[in-house]
DNA sequence: TGGATTTGACCTTC
DNA sequence: GAAGGTCAAATCCA
């Protein structure tokens, strides 16, 4: 243990010493500059969540999964924490079904007087909201903001639980493709050779992955995915803070063993890719000609 | 004014 | 026919 806590605190350093120079009078714009050390930063949080995996250090209390039959896979994000800020954001149990969809209970987040489920890193649109039979709650319904520009279809129910309103249950179906493409737009420098194979891998099912062919992809989220760990499975999801909460969240990839980045990392990105989450955006990521490809 | 949400109606499945 | 899922017009909001 006293190993994976000395590759998370040599990390941490090393994105204390990025946030540093990034601080100083001389900061270093070049974006070679800033994909070195983010890779450098993110290779050091790998290896210290390919420890912990390895170690088999988490457990899955069975009354926290929903509808999961003994056997079945568990995805190893299960159980993880986030701390952004001041807010700490558990999740609390994850279930892969093998016919797509992923059901994952999430405690509510107290944003005023209101109570929501956090935000899951995804950028996502209501279009419907039903009463659910024997349910006291309505199932509200989501899918991807991007489906118009990528034809993502990934969707999410969202249902508060009767035996405990203060949880969530959220279904995900479908894969997001607008994570996918294998096409950079804004950062040229940023192909796959750059920044490593990773880009390519968060296809792990082949079932969505690359079907939009050459559709235009955000190479800000390509790049926070990497950024992020996000070699494998982009349905595995974390509950980052929600700042505002609601489903105008902000793009946040994440990493099969759940985790969350160092704060400074994660700060970085935001300030970098901070313009890609929202559909609204797209004007900023996109020229005319691009979204038009 | 454009994007997101609400909500009644419609569609699909069993 | 009932229930779940989706559509789309109306409405809200920044």
């Amino acid at each position: 243990m006293d190993n994976i806590l000395s590759q998370v605190f040599d990390a941490c350093r090393l994105a204390r010493e990025l946030e540093s120079n990034l601080r100083r009078a001389n900061v270093p714009t070049d974006p070679h500059y800033l994909l070195g050390s983010c890779k450098e930063i993110a290779g050091a949080f790998n290896e210290a969540i390919h420890r912990l995996l390895a170690g088999n250090l988490f457990s899955y209390p069975s009354q926290m999964l929903s509808g999961e039959a003994p056997g079945s896979r568990l995805d190893p994000g299960a159980g993880e924490g986030s701390s952004r800020g001041t807010e700490l954001i558990v999740t609390t149990g994850i279930a892969r079904r093998d016919n797509g969809t992923v059901t994952r209970r999430v405690p509510a987040l107290r944003t005023g007087n209101m109570e929501m489920p956090p935000d899951d890193g995804y950028t996502w649109r209501k279009y419907g909201q039903k009463d659910i039979l024997n349910s006291r709650f309505p199932r509200s319904y989501y899918r991807c903001t991007h489906r118009s520009y990528y034809g993502c279809e990934a969707k999410k129910k969202v249902q508060r639980l009767d035996d405990d309103p203060n949880m969530f249950e959220v279904i995900y179906c479908g894969t997001h493709t607008c994570q996918t493409s294998p096409t950079p737009i804004l950062i040229p420098t940023l192909v796959p050779s750059a920044i490593g194979n990773n880009i390519n891998d968060n296809d792990d099912d082949g079932g969505g992955g690359h079907q939009q062919g050459a559709s235009p992809q955000s190479a800000s989220i390509q790049l926070r995915n990497w950024l992020e760990g996000n070699p494998r499975n982009t349905r595995t999801l974390l509950v980052p803070q929600s700042g505002a909460g609601g489903s105008t969240s902000r793009q946040v990839g994440q990493q099969p063993g759940g985790r969350d980045m160092d704060d400074s990392v994660a700060e970085l990105a935001d300030a970098m890719f901070n313009s890609a989450s929202s559909g609204s955006s797209m004007d900023a990521i996109f020229s005319p000609r691009q979204r038009s490809l």
